[in-house]
DNA sequence: TCGCTCAGCTTGTTATGACAAGTGAGCTTA
DNA sequence: TAAGCTCACTTGTCATAACAAGCTGAGCGA
């Protein structure tokens, strides 16, 4: 045998998950029963189960058992600026509530100064707010705003409670530059978005400009990968 | 203590990485290092270890030691379809080059076939390639093109080896549309892309359109979410 | 000097054993 | 009946042990 024991039985509950034969939610065997099934110590089984979390099939919870992973997937358009949260996931049946984790003035860091174009230490609003899907956490967004921008932006920021963009909320915004990356999730993220150490986490960073070509808003939405996509689409046209 | 021992131990590694006390490329200390300075069993190092590497910040191999991520990220910009990707690296000061790994004809399966507007098991060429960045493996790239478009499409297709639209080959692509998401690296795509399994990956699966509204071409790039980031930049104006 | 072998390092796989801690059903008790 | 407790089952953490397999360099022999 070439292929490790913790992989072939791994890869068979892998296939059996995709074949349906363990649907979104159901219960994996436990520990006990893959070791007597397959005849293997603990440490085995345990890998194994271990791989198929690692790849985000499934996510284990102590005391209760191994669940196959919810597939559901919302798709934000970016596309235009204009479109709303809001609606994209209504459209695919899928309540959500927006939760306000943190509002608050501090001195701008380098990056984010640099952003939005103005002094490091300049006072920004910052806001942190989580977003939840079907009642639990899809994805947190971080987002900083200068003080010293005036109407309409201070009180509609204060305000708003959507994702991401002020153009959302009818701010003038002309242009949304953005990088979309991915990482794994550290031991504080994955308690916050409620997924595994090292789960795929994409990271949405935008910076919003106004008409004006001036930057507005500068911030990054870190949304779990087995919950979030991201569509787009451009144009060769001048 | 609250937190697990194997907890502690990555946390702290990860800190010593952050800092810089070591760095990109360095070797981690050995299983055996960390069991005579944490004093803990083998298992514990090894658990810390993993936790290390599911979050991409270490890869491991056998026979070598633990070794910190290289950081080096690609951006690829969709911004517009007529940048090429070769000059985005070229800036970037990276070295790349591209390996066919299969080119073929075949029936277009049922989601091929709906995305280029053709009927089902109707004759497609499929291209497969690997993109290589400073001689590691960094991407792979699958594409579908219909056998019934005659010029320029069909010579091109087969002649190109770049990434990922035909629209960076001169040829007329009107629009561009695209999704991102994440997943974790599977099995076969760990050998493939050499990340460990379950490392995040970054889908962009595209479909162009020539300037009648036809799609053309259809394909997915799958690349190592820690070599890789997508930026883009989008207009409300009409 | 060149090339080969092998010892000694590394991580990978696997077994056995033990205790901790969270969950939930069922029983006991007020 | 209702509240609370116990117990069985679950995953999480951690130790000791052994062998497999990949890599590297020292040392030997040609």
């Amino acid at each position: 045998m070439a292929t490790p024991l913790h992989i072939s039985i791994s890869e068979k509950l892998r296939r059996q998950i995709e074949v349906g034969e363990y649907k979104s939610g159901d219960r994996l065997p436990s520990e006990h029963q893959l070791m007597e099934t397959f005849n293997v110590s603990r440490i085995t089984a345990r890998q194994a189960v271990a791989n198929l979390v690692s790849q985000g099939l499934a996510i284990a919870y102590r005391g209760k058992g191994v669940f196959v992973t919810p597939q559901k997937k919302v798709t934000y358009s970016l596309s235009s600026p204009l479109v709303f949260l809001e609606q994209d996931m209504a459209r695919q049946g899928i309540t959500f509530s927006f939760e306000n984790l943190a509002f608050e003035s501090m001195p701008a860091a380098a990056d984010v100064a640099a952003e939005l174009g103005i002094v490091e230490k300049s006072e920004v609003y910052r806001q942190k707010k989580l977003l939840r899907m079907d009642g639990a956490a899809g994805a947190v967004d971080i987002s900083y705003l200068s003080t010293e921008l005036g109407e309409p932006f201070v009180p509609l920021f204060q305000r708003q409670m959507t994702f991401p963009t002020l153009a959302q909320n009818g701010i003038p915004v002309e242009r949304l530059d953005g990088v979309i990356e991915c990482t794994h999730a550290d031991y504080d993220l994955s308690g916050y978005l409620e997924v595994p150490l090292g789960h795929a986490l994409m990271v949405y960073r935008y910076t919003a400009y106004s008409s004006d070509q001036q930057p507005v808003l500068h911030g990054s939405t870190i949304s779990r990968a087995d919950r979030f996509c991201y569509s787009l689409s451009t144009r060769s046209g001048s």
